[in-house]
DNA sequence: ATGAAAGCGCTAACAG
DNA sequence: CTGTTAGCGCTTTCAT
């Protein structure tokens, strides 16, 4: 039973005075005498109007709202990225629809239509690992309809993205490993499809290069979440004997692999040294303390808001596709 | 340059057939012919129609979204409901918009009124730390829009609500800790003013009842985080040689003191066993791994939506407010 | 089986 | 400074 909520034309009637005057009125708009301002402003305080946001959408054809697909809300690196976005759309006078795709292309289609249903005006992404085909993006794009990606980015499409150098992070921590004297490091591999993955890899190598150590054909697993370390822990312990090191593509699969060596009696770092990438919140809590490389989400988050209201704001400003780089900082701890 | 969107009107006009015909067919009513259901269908899938939410939410008087109010979308249990909350919601052809509060009253109180403005059917609310007065809730059922509190619960409002089993759950783990030959237990408590924390408090203390234990006056301190433990850690650390037990109201304080504990050569669970509540994923990642409460998040999320969506669909339906208690299950590890 | 008309709540061009 | 009018895209009587 809704009981009735005020609407503008109610104040209109109420205080004898057109609709339009009170849109106007309420907007502060410079051409309403003071006097009616004060009087629409003190009956909407008193009747607690409130604006019906769906009309104004409907009717300027912007609903102030941005529309974000993540993967997965439940990880720190993710949920740090909305607190960033969330800060600068609020203080830009935007609305977030949040959505998951829980790393399922088909979901992450649902989604994007939803969000061009309801039409966001403008859609934040991070990839889903599953997504293989980009088709659901381009139809956004063709909509006109302002797309950046972060993190997780496509490159097939030309939008504006905002990225980790996962490639300088991942080649700067395998070189402290070698800093440090570790020569056999093996690398736990996100799949080949995710950019993400490939760019650590290529930092991997990179450093394995620079230092003059070649790298072992069955030193790279593709191996990115607890789950599988579980699943291949045979092959792990296999290679423990030969290696010093161990550089994860991201902490969960670090620190999965390093409670893996522990249980069968290496110790870390000494027998093997544990690296990982993000700085999770639990990466300082396990023990030994990871050793890993920071990203910066929240930060991140901000950027990629802040280049998509760019979008958004001027439409018809001619698209140069703009992407942004934030530095990755190792974070040396007790692990390696 | 938003390329146009297709409306109905666009597709009648081309087919020569009026906007409400296109309305209908689209809709597979039932009085509208399967030749002109085919035309329409054709016609709207070759052009890429796609319907106006906001347009059918402002005709409609009902937008089919739930608003949600979570204190932080970073925590484990918090991120388990949401996947309820949207699994059930989804399937029931609703919509979420989350909003956090970041245990701000402020904040939810925004979060509040930009629901209402965005004509939400119904509410669901975790209550954040810092709230204190209810006016705010008591607002949105008074305008009739359903309003479910779920975990941190109001008292003083006649909602449905649900729950978690707090003061069993505290009562059962206390009561393990105290099976295993544990006698001075202290309980690291949320401030009084958290039903949730009171609740498990009360439950501390009917266990200790139980097996006839007197509560010492200084076992119970207000710490709820793990930036508190580090504040606190000259009292934890002064009452340690009294103590073998530990039991904390949430897992991040219970592993913060256990680290405290260790770092300070206290064994645990050797010397003091160490409980926690709400079976964080970390509590199983930790060394040793955490005893704890586990709480139904994701089947808590679920029912939430059930109760909430059933009063959107009766609105007309007498009141008569519902409690839903989810009991919880001591996951018994190595801490403890 | 289909169409005409009205209206959800709001804003904006135009007129005065 | 204010009112009139029209319309955003859709649904829903009420006709026919």
């Amino acid at each position: 039973m809704k009981s009735h909520l005020i609407s503008i034309s109610d104040i209109a009637r109420n205080l004898g005075i057109s609709a339009s005057t009170v849109s106007r009125a309420l907007k502060d708009s410079p051409s309403i005498s003071a006097r009616t301002k004060g009087r629409v402003m003190e009956m909407a305080q008193q009747s607690g109007y409130r604006p019906n946001i769906l009309a104004m959408s409907l009717r300027k054809q912007s609903s102030k709202t941005i529309g974000l697909i993540i993967p997965e809300i439940a990880h720190h690196f993710f949920s740090s990225v909305i607190s960033g976005i969330e800060e600068l759309a609020y203080a830009s006078g935007y609305r977030v629809m949040i959505c998951q795709s829980n790393e399922d292309q088909s979901r992450e289609e649902l989604n994007l239509t939803a969000l061009l249903d309801h039409r966001v005006d403008g859609v934040l992404v991070s990839v889903s690992k599953n997504t293989l085909g980009f088709d659901h993006f381009r139809k956004v794009l063709e909509q006109g309809v302002p797309l950046v990606f972060f993190d997780r980015i496509s490159q097939e499409l030309a939008t504006d993205r905002v990225v980790t150098n996962d490639y300088e992070g991942a080649r700067a921590i395998t070189s402290h490993l070698i800093e440090k004297g570790r020569r056999n490091i093996v690398h736990l591999a996100a799949p080949r499809y995710l950019l993400v993955g490939r760019e650590r890899l290529r930092g991997y190598d990179q450093a394995l290069y620079e230092n003059n150590i070649e790298r072992q054909s069955d030193f790279v697993l593709q191996c990115d979440n607890r789950e599988q370390v579980l699943a291949l822990q045979d092959e792990i312990l296999k290679l423990a004997p030969r290696i010093d090191a161990i550089f994860a593509v991201n902490d969960f699969t670090a620190i999965a692999a390093m409670q893996l060596l522990q249980a069968n009696g290496y110790k870390v770092p000494a027998d093997i040294a544990i690296a990982g990438f993000g700085d999770d919140p639990i990466a300082s809590i396990v023990t030994p303390k990871l050793t890993t490389v920071e990203q910066k989400g929240y930060e991140m988050g901000k950027e990629s808001v802040q280049l998509l209201i760019q979008r958004i704001e001027n439409p018809d400003k001619e698209f140069q596709p703009r992407t942004r780089v934030f530095e990755s900082t190792v974070k040396v701890r007790e692990s390696g």
